[in-house]
RNA sequence: GGGCGUUUAGCUCAGUUGGCUAGAGCAUCUCGUUUACACCGAGAGGGUCGGGGGUUCGAGUCCCUCAACGCCCA
């Protein structure tokens, strides 16, 4: 008796074998097209989760593909530093250990034991991978900090620096004050919190008679106050509020119901604050066009009263304070108007010096400075205005709040300087010169939106390739400066500005020195904006108050170091963000820059450009676009030709897998609980074009005792590597005596015979298709019908009588079962690898030669097996079609015996397994053919005989069936009460009536005898004369 | 606010250029331990394809509109 398939006792095995023969190793100078996936890389710190397991499925699915049919295939793997996640993950768990801080410890010291955690832990990912059986050349391992694609982002950093693509500029970023860095968007979570709404007053000066003392403002956040350039008002206050008026009222006809009465109040809010408060937003207004200043409190910094658009007269006190170095929205504002920009935050989140913009400090700033900023700091500024009178009154209100992802520490905007990259297009003249920017694209996003409108690269689904155009329509600059110690450290040296060392004439001649190393292509100096050497090596200007800045190619160039730091040119700080390396991945991991495209065998000059990316929607934008635009950029052409975006999985409740709401799905449990080609199958069936899948989640007790979160969905896959495995071993490998595999004429084999290989090459066909086009849940359901319904439920059911026997009929069963096994294993390998590669070597030994019309022996490593080609000889649509009818007896008789048995149920009698006999009403020609094959029909339909009668001679008391022009009757008076039976055969005999009485009014409409194709015409009445077939017969043997 | 997606059987989902008598897996019900498999076999029930309108001989599929939910970007 066999066992059920048990995947943790043949995984192992099977994967020590693949890596015993090098089966996942690459190699460039190998023959065959070149098939090349890079992964997209995990973060080194993280575990694999169910999009991992997904994502990677899909791309080993399509490698394994690919080296079956002699691709020179390589995946390449690896993984990513994560900046901000790694180091904040160390920092934490050095902070618990040993109560420190990363400063405590030092930028050294911190990044060393980076190192040393990433040594320790940083296999995690790669071993997960392996039990999945991904086949990925695991001796070629990358990892983004490594020396390699360390040397790609020095070579694209320098190039971008020399070609004025990379600039320093002041931005407001989100800032982490536990963290002490900049935060990208996304790594910022909102929340709404209960706040208050503060109303302050700032004295007007000089009020000329008629007007206000004071102008109103009210703030959430009352520290920033320290910080304010100006105070806003409307420039139209009363335009402003009649645009509002009528934006509600159209809002409020739309308006359900239940909504209006809302849109209602507001609307007569709206009335009132025209009527109170108006006559004063217009004094305002003017006195601004006027000049009037206003003398900020607490500071006595005289500010303007301006005029912007931002201030909304329909909200608060329809005046808004300007605070450019603390809110985006008004350092547009600053920007529009040219207003300073003072920042009192420093970057561990304590209120700082105040520093006017005339260099001095504020006389009262040792009053706040070094307060902790958004609580003490405001508490203090509160007070203070208090006691001036300058506070009107404090409201209760919710208010959106950032925090960071890592942290968990609020997120305060924060003025820094930051590097960028150039997304939009330059001046013609700068862009003609640079020789990254292909097909005379006038700017890097313009150049990767080009490519894919161009067709170079094709999204999969495509309605993907709108995420990424728009996008990079925006072209906006790419902030890529973090303040982190993990990481790619940029390397650019700046002359501080209060540097001891002047700039005398000493240091203009060392420059010449410069001058040449600009030429050797090791350094780039940049005074502002402008390249402080030509080409030539001339030197363009030497008298500026703009910052000096030199990129050095190689930041171990001792020469260079040495001299300019000797100047006392410092080091920047700051490390570039992660996504940067990311966006070399597909060249830096090949080779570049040291390979080139032309270099044959090397990496490069094989794989790239590389087939595939797979990867998640979320990252269109951060990391496909950018692979795009660096590609170009680098090597010449793009990173890939076609990008494929998988769905994501959230639990049965739509929402997204969390560790911390604990619905998350690991899929090493997975793999535990039902073996990992159960993982993959189910993986591989939900990946269809949709953005999401739900998979219902259950917690479950393992068997050693822990409880996990599993899901049914991949009870499944389980089912299906063990039905594939109860077929090959319990029964083709067991019925194998006597085999001895010989040439066979197709064409003269059995019925039977010639359908199984049929369908097994439309099946394959299909696959190919379907894989063709990246539609990975079609193909693995095609192999799921082929394999389970056809395969097994059909085919190995009709040889069972012939293998019983003996002789030829025996001999060409057994054949074209193992062959037609060997290619379902073929086929299925890249889906579920172990069990496959299992049952082939299982195979091997069972069957070593096999084969059809030539006899050959399996390869020993199915893994490394071929491709099977779809073989048109095979294809039998006559032979589909005769084994289609002997289907529909089956099923028929099969029915009458369901209920024939729920009959004798009811009535407490035994039911039967096989009915005594059947009648089938045919021609001759269907008579023949049931005649011939009456083994297998008889033992699916499951009856004892059946005879077959071609006068139309109808015996008494029996229940029909009709299938295309035959009927079938199963005489049944002996086995039950016909009574009985009657009334359901009458509710059939209606409903059949009706469907005649539709598909007879559909022929009768000229209009479609006229226009629908005649093939569906001509079906349209096959089915007519069926169904009136089908009512004859029933309404005979119910003797109407 | 903009973009994208989803809405089909109790649940999770297929349904490619309009031809459908709307499918699968799970769940439910009936029957079955027959010699590969109960992680199984045979059979059954279950859907006015989110609502409304339109185009068409014909709409789950195309167009418009409304609604709910989700994701991404502001």
């Amino acid at each position: 008796m066999a066992k059920s398939y048990d995947p943790a006792a043949v995984e192992k095995d099977i994967f020590a074998f693949w890596q015993s023969g090098e089966r996942f190793k690459a190699d460039p100078a190998a023959d065959g097209d070149p098939f090349c996936i890079v992964i997209p890389p995990p973060n080194v710190t993280g575990a694999l989760h169910l999009g991992h397991a997904l994502n990677n499925t899909l791309q080993d699915i399509l490698i394994r593909r690919a080296r079956m049919q002699g691709r020179n295939a390589f995946w390449l793997v690896g993984t990513d530093h994560a900046g901000i996640a790694t180091q904040a993950t160390v920092e934490k768990t050095i902070r618990k250990d040993e109560n420190k801080s990363r400063h405590d410890l030092g930028r050294d010291e911190m990044v060393k034991r980076i190192w040393a955690w990433k040594e320790k832990f940083g296999g995690r990912i790669v071993e997960q991978l392996k039990l999945m059986g991904c086949s990925c050349d695991y001796s070629r391992e990358r990892f983004t900090l490594d020396e390699m694609c360390a040397k790609a982002v020095r070579e694209t950093f320098f190039k971008l620096f020399r070609d004025g693509l990379i600039y320093r500029g002041k931005r407001l970023v989100n800032w982490d004050t536990q963290l002490r860095t900049a935060v990208a968007d996304d790594e910022v979570v909102h929340e709404t919190v209960k706040g208050k709404f503060y109303y302050f007053k700032y004295p007007i000066i000089d009020p000329k008679p008629g007007e206000p003392e004071f102008v109103h403002i009210a703030t959430t956040r009352p520290e920033t106050m320290l910080a304010d350039t100006a105070v806003a008002v409307h420039p139209n206050p009363e335009a402003a509020l009649d645009q509002a008026r009528v934006e509600l009222e159209g809002r409020r006809q739309q308006a359900k119901d239940k909504e209006r009465a809302g849109y209602e109040k507001s609307l007569e809010e709206l009335a009132e604050r025209r009527t109170t408060m108006l006559p004063l937003l217009k004094t305002l207004s003017a006195m601004a066009k006027d000049g009037r200043k206003i003398r900020l409190p607490l500071t006595d910094r005289e500010i303007p009263l301006i005029c912007d658009e931002w201030a909304n007269p329909a909200l608060g006190t329809g005046c808004v304070k300007i605070t450019p170095a603390h809110d985006p929205n008004d350092y547009e504002v600053a920007r529009r108007h040219d207003l300073p920009m003072i920042s009192v935050l420093t970057d561990d989140g304590k209120v700082a010096e105040i520093i006017e913009t005339d260099g001095t400090t504020n006389k009262n700033s040792g009053n706040y400075a070094s307060l902790a900023f958004s609580t003490d700091g405001r508490k203090k500024v509160v007070e203070d205005l208090e006691a001036l009178d300058l506070v009107e009154k404090i409201e209760d209100r919710q208010i959106e709040l950032g925090h960071s992802d890592r942290s968990k520490a609020p997120i305060e905007p924060y003025l820094s300087d930051q590097w960028f990259v150039r997304m939009g297009d330059l001046e013609p003249d700068h862009a003609a010169k640079i020789e990254g920017l292909r097909h005379k694209a006038p700017g890097l996003a313009q150049m990767a939106i080009d490519a894919v409108q161009r067709g170079d690269f094709t999204f999969h689904p495509a309605r993907y390739e709108k995420t990424y155009v728009d996008w990079l329509g925006e072209k906006r600059d790419w902030c890529i400066s973090r303040q982190l110690w993990w990481g790619h450290r940029i390397p650019v040296w700046t002359l501080p500005s209060d540097s001891p060392i002047p700039l005398d004439k000493y240091f203009w001649d060392r420059l010449g020195t410069l001058s040449d190393w600009v030429t050797e292509g090791r350094a780039f100096a940049r005074l502002g904006s402008e390249a402080l050497f030509s080409h030539e090596g001339v030197i363009l200007s030497g008298d500026s108050n703009e910052s000096l800045t030199i990129a050095i190619l190689n930041e171990n160039d001792e020469e260079i170091v040495t001299l300019i730091e000797d100047f006392g040119f410092v080091r920047d700080p700051d490390v570039l963000d992660t996504w940067f390396s990311s966006a070399l991945w597909p060249h830096s991991t090949l080779g570049w820059p040291d390979a080139s495209l032309n270099k044959k065998a090397s990496l490069l000059g094989t794989y790239y450009p590389t087939s595939v990316l797979s990867t998640a929607r979320e990252i269109i934008t951060l990391w496909v676009a950018r692979m795009v635009m660096t590609g170009l950029y680098n090597v010449g052409k793009i990173p890939f030709r076609d990008v494929v975006i998988h769905p994501v999985i959230q639990d049965g409740n739509g929402q997204k897998m969390s560790k911390s709401l604990g619905n998350g799905v690991d899929p090493v449990d997975i793999i535990d609980f039902y073996g990992a080609d159960a993982l993959r199958f189910t993986l591989a069936d939900l990946a269809t074009e949709t953005q999401d899948i739900r998979m219902p989640v259950k917690a479950q007790k393992l068997p050693d005792g822990r409880e996990v979160n599993v899901s049914p969905k991949f009870e499944q896959g389980r089912n299906f590597c063990n039905k594939l495995w109860q077929a090959s071993t319990g029964y083709v490998f067991a019925m194998l005596d006597g085999y001895d595999p010989k040439p066979l004429d197709p064409k003269k084999l059995r019925l039977e015979d010639r359908w199984i290989l049929s369908k097994s090459q439309t099946c394959l066909a299909a696959v190919n298709k379907s894989l063709d086009g990246y539609r990975f849940s079609e193909a693995m359901k095609t192999l799921y019908s082929f394999m389970w319904d056809d395969y097994c439920s059909d085919y190995i059911e009709m040889t069972k009588a012939r293998l019983q026997g003996a002789g030829d009929e025996k001999a060409a069963a057994q054949q074209v079962l193992i062959h037609v096994l060997d290619t379902i294993l073929r086929m299925l390998h890249p889906f579920i690898p172990f069990v496959t590669e299992s049952l082939w070597h299982q195979l091997n030994e069972a069957a070593p030669k096999r084969g059809l019309t030539r006899i050959i022996n399996g390869e020993p490593a199915l893994m490394t097996a071929a491709w099977p080609a779809v073989d048109d000889a095979l294809l039998d649509e006559s032979v589909e079609a005769e084994m289609q009818m002997l289907q529909g007896v089956i099923k028929s008789v099969r029915e009458i015996r369901g209920n024939v048995n729920v009959y004798r149920s009811k009535a407490k009698e035994e039911t039967l397994r096989t009915l005594p006999s059947a009648v089938l009403l045919a021609d001759d020609i269907a008579a023949a053919l049931v005649n011939r094959y009456t083994d297998f029909v008889t033992r699916l339909a499951g009856c004892d005989a059946i005879e077959v009668r071609t006068n139309g001679a109808k015996p008494e008391g029996v229940m029909t069936n009709v299938v295309g022009a035959m009927q079938i009757c199963v005489p049944v008076a002996d086995l039950l009460d016909l009574n009985a039976v009657q009334e359901t055969e009458r509710k059939k005999l209606d409903d059949l009536r009706k469907q005649l009485a539709s598909t007879e009014k559909r022929m009768s409409n000229e209009a479609y005898v006229r226009n629908a194709p005649p093939e569906i015409v001509e079906e349209t009445q096959q089915r007519i004369a069926e169904l009136r077939t089908q009512i004859a017969a029933l309404a005979s043997s119910l003797g109407e």
